[in-house]
DNA sequence: TTCCCATATTGCAATATTAGAATATTGTTT
DNA sequence: AAACAATATTCTAATATTGCAATATGGGAA
């Protein structure tokens, strides 16, 4: 039905899966990983780093700013975006928490 | 279109992408948190404890398969499913990647 | 004000995803 | 073999996502 079922799942489930759905697409992957890298924020820059014209990247901006992985800002003529560490520290907190798991398990295959 | 278009894109930024895309749903998110805690792998498990259907378990099983997430393995009547600890490495080091880059940058917003 | 420049929004067509009923498959037990 | 148990596949509908042209908005410069 292309909607998801979210009854059964806890809030921080089906909000965190939210998050990772945002990092589910090459251009907000990317633009994630040249926020991380770049001393630029600007969306300009964005534009003419990932290829895909200016609306779509407007959309993709959008879209992770939805969920809390970046926060917009406007400077005069410009809007600078930059990604949210609290948000993204609960990335990593369960990725980190999978591993840890993981490790106190004895794999079966 | 609905069509991700993935000229651009580092063939790792794309299959990271995937993965990430995976992860993005909630009963795909839990079945990885299940496997990471639970020492059970047993297909019929994650049935009972996912609040969906079991053909459509099946087929989320099959798309973290798929992306290489978890592997499985038939034990007899039954399917154990298990994590891929390399691929979820390779998530891990992104995950820690862009963190690292943010601590070395000064932030601007 | 008028003209740019940067960014956001809208609208639409093409495609992808989701859910589960029905069914198929494969292995086990009797 | 027949009956059963566990899992996968197929099918279909409803809904979501993607991309971009066209357009809107809002700020700075002339």
């Amino acid at each position: 039905m292309g909607i998801t079922k979210t009854a059964g799942f806890t809030t921080q489930t089906t909000e965190m899966a939210d998050v990772f759905k945002a990092l589910g697409h090459p251009a907000r992957l990317a633009i994630m990983e040249f926020l991380s890298k770049s001393t630029s924020c600007i969306c300009g820059d964005i534009v003419d780093e990932i290829p895909l014209a200016q609306p779509t990247i407007s959309r993709h901006l959008s879209e992770l700013k939805k969920v809390g992985l970046i926060q917009g800002s406007i400077e005069g003529k410009n809007v600078c975006y930059c990604i949210d560490e609290n948000r993204w520290n609960e990335v990593k907190q369960i990725v980190q928490n999978v591993s840890t798991q993981l490790n106190s398990l004895n794999k079966c295959c």
